[in-house]
DNA sequence: TATTGACCTTCACGTAGCGTTAAGGTGTAG
DNA sequence: CTACACCTTAACGCTACGTGAAGGTCAATA
């Protein structure tokens, strides 16, 4: 089988484009021209491309998977660890970027008190970090000690603050559900209102909220027998129904 | 106080061509040109200049930023929101990534049968998925319900072969914690080895792992009556025991 | 057979946010 | 007077293509 251009772009969901430039920078070069000068692929060429695309969408660069594909003897389990240590890193970055940036968004939304404020230890942080590196020590010369100090008391007053507060979370979570377990429709309102304290009162522990980490959480509270217990000490099987609250409310589907 | 472009980017840790750069997109003008046209910042370009870099590292557009610090009515939250749902995104796409990757690697490195590697049902359906949009209907009328029967059913032993695992790992977690809880060093290398069970414990429910959300965890086991007492029931002090370990294996500080 | 319309080709500019020469003027210390 | 550190503008380079422009090719149809 033969392909023009558009053809094997079609197969693969690619661009014609996107050939010509693969063509240009010999990462996968069309197995001859007809005697018009059309690019012409054959299956070689086709199977080739699929590799291509495949670590394509691991988020290799081209570079990369030229040498991956051109030379059999290239390590390329070697350059997917590289790869997962850069996607690792990256995820770190992107993880402190939307912790930044929800903190701004509860700043300016005035969601957190002036005295909440200062409680951003991190934050602030990184806000003196910022200011050494641009003033040096003139600023340190100025403040130093005193706001470290002040600083680290105020974390502690956030963690007395925040212990309470989860524990009226964890309470409050527990009622929902005992409530919502009595109807026992996990995509009531009251269920799904379970599940979103539930997540509330995850998010003190975990630096970040995936759906997906949620839902599995719930599940473990069905398939490990310790959890469980806790779960269903008051009515048996509420373990069960704060998972399919969860899953319903995560969007997770078996 | 004036400066140079020098001057500045030495105190804001930035390149003179950044500087050049903001000045030529009309993000950041100098106060004025001196006699040899050399850029000269005055204290209200200092200030500007903050505001740029704190939202730049949020990871902003210089063009977004530049409707944010030039226009003082610009909806900055709004701004932030949406700047934090592409984020969101952002991650969801390069978790699974990650997962891909590391599927990879497992299978390249063969750390995974052949009857295991069916047992991937999201990658082969990854795998499905492409061929569908590579081969449209030929392929499934070809394959068709016969694969997905296959696949499902494999999906239901994996299932059962994972619970298996899990709760297999979980009382080795048990064990080798109470045997470290014994000698009484979370730093100990038993005790190491418990945190690193429980990790490989985690991740059959967490979709990711990051020592934050692990840390966390552990902190919660303290925190949280309800777990604590499950940790504690053979001998007291065995939250507080495996938080302090994983704390050390996470590497995480108070 | 001429035309239409869908296909193909090679340039070549645009993207974001600067890094990096290159070529040349300015400021100041010795 | 000469170094040498600093400043300037101009312009290409980086990734992985998208998006025309200008023009040739192929098969079907009027």
């Amino acid at each position: 089988m033969e392909y023009t251009v558009q053809k094997l772009g079609q197969m693969a969901g690619i661009s014609t484009r996107t050939l010509r430039y693969y063509d240009e920078i010999d990462i996968l070069k069309p197995a001859r021209m007809n005697s018009s000068g059309y690019r012409i692929y054959g299956q070689a060429e086709v199977d080739r491309l699929q590799q291509i695309l495949f670590f394509r969408e691991l988020g290799i660069s081209l570079d990369k998977i030229k040498e991956i594909v051109t030379d059999p003897s290239f390590d390329g389990a070697k350059a997917l660890k590289e790869h997962r240590e850069k996607l690792l890193d990256k995820r770190k970055q992107l993880d402190l970027l939307i912790a930044n940036v929800e903190k701004t968004i509860a700043l300016t939304e005035g969601r957190i008190t002036m005295s909440d404020k200062e409680k951003f230890e991190g934050f602030k942080q990184k806000m003196i970090d910022e200011n050494e590196k641009k003033y040096g020590k003139e600023i340190r010369d100025k403040y130093g000690d005193e706001v470290v100090n002040k600083s680290n008391e105020k974390v502690k007053n956030m963690t007395q603050e925040q212990h309470n507060e989860v524990t009226r979370l964890a309470n409050e979570v527990t009622e929902t559900l005992a409530k919502a377990f009595k109807n026992g429709d996990p995509a009531s309102e009251i269920a799904q209102k379970a599940a979103d304290l539930h997540k509330k009162w995850l998010t003190f522990y975990w630096s970040e909220y995936s759906k997906e980490a949620h839902a599995g959480l719930a599940q473990m509270y069905v398939d490990d027998e310790r959890f469980k217990a806790y779960y269903d000490k008051e009515q048996p099987g509420t373990a069960e129904f704060l998972r399919d609250a969860v899953h319903i409310y995560t969007g997770f589907r078996k």
